[in-house]
RNA sequence: GGGGCAUUAGCUUAAUGGAUAGAGUUGCGGCUUCCGACGCCGUAGGUACGGGUUCGAUUCCCGUAUGCCCUACCA
């Protein structure tokens, strides 16, 4: 695909304005209203150099490259050279292009296989999976499918929170009330109606306390009971948490959670010791990084077991060690902020060089109409149950349209599902957010079931125009692109052209939702496109033409939706 | 008390320091049998406040206000 941008620097490099190739390729920009042209090149940067008026200088750079090839027309307005390419040979060269790269459009190899780390979702078991878990888990699957499209070697680990005091909490509530059947029927229910039980008696019995230290003890140290119920535990919650992770199709490389890092702990808490970064302060083990305007990390407890920054560093060293990854992105909390902040300077002085290949990409937080949410007072809502009313209404709707009724279950799935995804991923992630059914469950407008539409809409078009005319369309023999030279249909060529771009953004800025917004207006390139022209029309050049951008924008959203971890069904 | 993040139209929101701040939703007026949840076009409506830097600030800096988060033995 040619760099159109990389085109024109060399142009404006050659007519010798006074910057490098490199230099212009910096300041040229796409005009913010395409009736100012295509590419635009501001010149209030050489004004300093020139000493002269910037609109003077854009007016003789205006000067110097009309007449090329690329150009249809070159204009200054004000101290902008405004650059307007020749739309019909854009079309012809980006069209065929997009269409025979099928899946791969927008992919690249900026990774070159390279492996890298996305950490995400990382639940707590005997926990709920709910609402406010959904952001680590769809943000870092489209993070996984961002990198992976540019190149990467995607290592997708899930961080269980699987390991910690509340364990022995849990076995001697479990041991006192708990009932297999029940656990086995509703595990994560079952297992925190115990837990909330033991927070109510222990305010009566504070012995309780005690009784689940010793029993965490006993864990810790490999006791053959404690650690059989702890697995127990954890295998069940895993169960219940892989129904929601089939649900929105999502996987991972490892489960290994904290307590996989346990062992591994006293050696970082040695190198700590031996590279002279420990000091004791009120019975406890810390890092003091008062230096760097940070409160001490704390590494060991006065009770002298560990803590989790401390098995965060220790996770990291075995990831640097496991995978040698070339970058280490953790998808957690905007809350947890402080904590990565404080462990990255740890690692870095310890000696580590990787300290600057891990990232933090944090994201608000979300709360509930009636506040946070909170478990133990059961304001909480199920994701699970946000996926289900998501899919049961999809599967009204389909019901009472009477379209696509023979994949009845597989279209309400892919639209409830992919509505839910795309809402999450729709704005910068780091805003809080109140949860609200009437938000979740709205279907109109910038959202997943419009760009899903859109996406069926144009299979629509190419069933209607019958395989025979669709595969000659995609020949691309004696197509006369002249067609699409009207506005619509050449702002939808740009924006697709623009994805490949986007995608490296996105990656770049930790920001799925830059793909999102971009899909959204390429959806609506496509709607203004579909209602302005009539494609199915008599005239067999200009049908061809028109099949042929049509073949493209299927395959770009559906690219895009795919980078969103969504599906695109052909149907709905 | 200290630190971080946020604040854009009635509501939800976008904008590598660049041109007239762009969408969706709501309201109003049109259009639409290539998908039918739709959609498309038009119209109305906005940068919390006060300074500063800059040729140019929603964007960078300082202050004020409001909200959220963090601030050593939970994660």
């Amino acid at each position: 695909m040619i760099n159109y941008k990389e085109e024109i620097a060399k142009i404006l490099a050659d007519a010798d304005i006074g910057l490098s190739f490199d230099e212009i390729k910096e300041i040229v920009e796409v005009p913010s209203d395409s009736k100012m042209g295509d590419y635009a090149f501001p010149c209030f940067k050489l004004a300093k150099v020139l000493r002269k008026a910037p609109p003077m200088i854009a007016k003789d750079i205006a000067e110097k490259i009309t007449g090329k090839d690329l150009f249809e027309k070159v204009e200054s307005v004000n101290a902008y050279v405004n650059m307007y390419i020749s739309k019909q040979n854009f079309i012809e060269h980006v069209v065929p292009e997009i269409v025979n790269a099928g899946d791969s459009f927008g992919r690249s190899n900026i990774g070159e296989g390279r492996p890298l780390i996305v950490e995400y979702s990382s639940p707590n078991i005997c926990k709920p999976f709910h609402i406010g878990h959904i952001r680590s888990t769809v943000i870092g699957n489209a993070l996984y499918k961002i990198y992976d499209a540019i190149g990467y070697d995607v290592i997708r680990i899930n961080h269980l929170g699987d390991y910690g005091t509340q364990f022995g909490k849990m076995i001697v509530a479990y041991r006192l009330w708990g009932n297999k059947e029940d656990v086995e029927r509703e595990p994560i229910k079952t297992l925190l109606s115990y837990y909330t039980k033991f927070h109510v008696e222990v305010e009566t019995h504070p012995e309780l306390d005690d009784e689940a230290r010793k029993v965490f003890v006993k864990l810790e140290a490999g006791e053959k009971e404690e650690v059989e119920l702890w697995q127990w535990f954890r295998e069940m919650s895993l169960k219940e948490f892989n129904r929601v992770y089939d649900m929105l199709d999502i996987k991972f490389d490892s489960y290994n959670g904290e307590s996989f890092y346990s062992d591994k702990m006293p050696r970082i808490v040695n190198e700590l010791k031996e590279k002279g970064l420990l000091q004791e302060s009120q019975g406890a083990q810390v890092v003091d990084l008062s230096e760097y305007g940070m409160p001490p990390a704390l590494v060991t407890k006065s009770d002298g077991s560990s803590l989790y920054l401390t098995r965060d560093i220790a996770a990291a060293v075995y990831r640097k060690e496991t995978y040698n990854f070339v970058k280490n992105i953790y998808v957690v909390a905007s809350q947890q902020n402080l904590h990565f902040q404080q462990w990255f300077k740890v690692v870095e002085l310890l000696g580590y060089e990787w300290a600057k290949d891990c990232v933090h990409v944090p994201f608000g937080m979300v709360s509930l109409e009636d506040g946070t949410m909170s478990t133990r007072h059961g304001r909480v809502v199920f994701l699970e149950d946000v996926l289900n009313k998501a899919v049961d209404q999809t599967r009204e709707i389909v019901k009472e349209k009477g379209v696509n009724t023979e994949n009845l279950e597989e279209t309400a799935k892919a639209v409830g599902i992919g509505a839910v995804i795309f809402q999450e991923l729709s704005n910068n992630r780091i805003k809080d957010y109140v949860f609200s059914w009437d938000r979740v469950l709205n279907f109109e407008g910038e959202t997943g079931p419009y760009v899903q539409y859109t996406h069926a809409r144009a299979c629509s078009v190419l069933r209607n125009a019958g395989e025979e005319l669709v595969a000659k369309a995609c020949e691309f023999k004696d197509i006369d692109f002249s067609y699409l030279t009207g506005d619509a249909a050449y702002t939808l060529v740009k924006l697709m052209y623009e994805l490949p771009d986007v995608i490296v953004d996105a990656a770049e800025k930790y920001e799925p939702s830059v793909v999102t917004r971009h899909l959204i207006d390429i959806a609506q390139g496509f709607n203004r496109f579909y209602h302005e022209e009539h494609i199915l029309v008599d005239n067999e050049a200009e049908k061809l033409a028109k099949v042929a951008l049509v073949k493209a924008a299927k395959n770009v959203i559906a690219n895009g939706l795919a980078l969103l971890g969504m599906k695109a069904p052909e149907k709905m």
